[in-house]
DNA sequence: GGACTTCTTTGCGCTATCGCAAAGAAGCAG
DNA sequence: CTGCTTCTTTGCGATAGCGCAAAGAAGTCC
């Protein structure tokens, strides 16, 4: 079960590759399979290989010294990550990758990729892009850990995981599939807390909450949540 | 007062640039000069240009809906900030940059970048290294943010500030210039609790907190603040 | 030197959120 | 079906940190 080097297009930053340059990377690249609660790399390991997710989903992470977990990003199929050894000398993966579902990567060889990037400036510009999405993203979530309340922050996870990954179901509902305390993680707070407000939530009928599911009845009642000024 | 292309060697992204390229740049920029607390762009502007801080200090920040003010990085001199607008197609600023101090800077134009980035792997190169840069320490602060007391993040902060730009005293003391209000953005707090906390430091003999200035005179005591395992 | 402005400190009450514990679902394994 | 594991809910404190208000420093301007 090789991948097909034309399947490579469907990550952003290989976009605008020719054939042959996929040919390269297809070759340079080892086929890693991580079963679900595994890990690709951990926090401090050498930067040697980036990813490129083919098939599950994983997520970036970050844990303090005491053990507590902070999730960074979450990773669909065809995205890429661990790309930072791509352009540093040296580098240690600043985040450790854990899958959530089985999975199956790609892992390319960071000298490769070094390589490449010296005469292709789409590849640098496609990095360059997704470091910047990225750049935002986490900014953003900053400024909301920063200033927002937990209900608030929570409802932007979920609108921001239906964005990237939900599943529609009929009449508008959207259904994810994450567990009490992942999604904690995601918005910075526990998992009582998000099991309180998801309670609240269900009580006034805008989400149905299950075991490790979601399914968002009426996500425009989100948006107001998210965004609304006073509450 | 004109600046010297040579001098661009100073900002990290142009080491490695050929006379002839920094001539180019020197060329198609702008100078701009901003008095302390006015903004250089604001959130949401066309990102038209990159800028390059030659004198004074600069802080970006973000602002939610209500007012509310979060500080993402502050600049000094010589280093570049605004740069996404050079990568990404009809971007506009994450984030608003606004003077600390009048300062000098230089504005690039973004296309003048986007054009040399397409044959210049050494500026594609520096710019992810700034990228990589500030996501891994965003990536830091928001895990702190998420997980660490107020305290320690208020340690972190100042010992942050000594590293980036702290002026050293006798006896190994590191003066800042910074109001408290200035702090709890850093820290994502409110200068209240920034008051209180380097009160308390203070009875300890760790600081000597002054108007718009904090000593850090026991710089060992506060990496302990900052790391420590149990309180 | 006085009047103003800006920054800082501190007391006080408040509440959003945490954290534990215990019990209740839901799924899985044999 | 039964028991085991994992996930979720909820009650009940505890508290860290917020936010206001008022007063106290420290500069600045004329």
């Amino acid at each position: 079960m090789s991948i097909n080097p034309a399947d490579l297009r469907r990550v952003n930053v290989f976009e605008k590759a020719s054939d042959e340059d996929l040919k390269i990377i297809a070759q340079g690249s080892i086929e890693r399979s991580i079963e679900e609660g595994n890990f690709f790399f951990f926090q401090g390991d050498p930067a040697d290989y980036a990813y490129i997710l083919v098939a599950g989903r994983a997520k970036l992470l970050q844990t303090n010294p005491s053990g507590q977990q902070v999730n960074l990003r979450t990773i669909n199929a065809w995205q890429m990550f661990g790309a930072l050894g791509a352009v540093r000398e040296a580098a240690t993966y600043p985040a450790s990758a854990q899958a959530l579902e089985d999975c199956n990567a790609l892992a390319v060889k960071s000298t490769t990729l070094k390589e490449l990037i010296k005469d292709r400036p789409y590849l640098s510009i496609g990095l360059m892009n997704l470091m910047t999405d990225y750049i935002q993203e986490m900014q953003e979530r900053y400024r909301e850990l920063a200033t927002e309340k937990v209900e608030r922050r929570i409802a932007r996870v979920l609108l921001r995981l239906t964005a990237q990954m939900g599943i529609k179901g009929e009449h508008n509902t959207i259904e994810l599939g994450f567990t009490r305390k992942e999604l904690s993680e995601m918005a910075g707070t526990t998992l009582f807390t998000v099991s309180r407000i998801l309670s609240e939530w269900e009580r006034l009928g805008l989400v149905e909450a299950g075991r490790e599911r979601v399914v968002i009845l009426q996500p425009h009642e989100l948006v107001v949540i998210a965004e609304e000024l006073e509450k």
